[in-house]
DNA sequence: GCCAGAACTCTGG
DNA sequence: CCAGAGTTCTGGC
């Protein structure tokens, strides 16, 4: 199995963005290619790794965009390992819309689980591979403090900033 | 393999 | 303030 990717520089710092032939795999925020590298061979040790692989670059090109402020939505394939559990967390977290957050709780009563699943829901934002496409930086505690990122803190907050200015934009 | 503890939490006592 | 709830992963044995 193979996986091509690229990094390139966006709004935000270096921009890595990994895929397969049927969907992304990974997007991720770092302050430099050998960091981001690290973190993509961590993920995927058994896997053949092609630093700018054929991929459609309207791929890459949306994400940009999003960072860039074109664009407030990311309609993309994705090839992700993950379990259940998983991804009914990323689908709940799909549904919040570009600029405003919600709270772990929320997140865990919307699937059924009466917000005693805030935790789960916290670590299986934690485990998600592909910032941006799924926004795990709009889940937030319940008593207003920004939780925790896995991309860093400073990230998740230069990203809420500028997509509660940018949503007044788009309206 | 098994068990304890942690991880981007929240609620009730 | 402390403990417990639901899921997954990691490290010690």
């Amino acid at each position: 199995m193979q996986i091509s990717y690229t990094i390139v520089d966006s709004a935000l710092d270096r921009l890595l963005v990994a895929a397969t032939t049927r969907g992304i795999s990974m997007v991720s925020l770092g302050d430099s290619d050998s960091y981001l590298e690290a973190e993509l061979a961590r993920d995927y040790p058994s896997v053949e790794l092609i630093r700018d692989g054929s991929m459609p670059p309207e791929w890459v090109d949306t994400l940009v965009n999003y960072l860039g402020g074109q664009s407030s939505n990311l309609d993309l394939p994705l090839d992700v390992r993950a379990t259940d559990f998983q991804r009914q967390v990323w689908q709940a977290l799909q549904a919040i819309p570009y600029g405003s957050t919600s709270t772990y709780g929320e997140v865990a009563r919307a699937l059924g689980y009466e917000k005693t699943a805030a935790r789960a829901v916290g670590h299986a934002c934690a485990t998600n591979p592909v910032s941006l496409v799924i926004p795990c930086h709009r889940a937030v505690r319940n008593d207003g403090s920004l939780g925790g990122y896995r991309w860093g803190l400073d990230r998740k907050r230069a990203l809420l900033a500028r997509e509660r200015s940018r949503s007044l934009l788009f309206v």
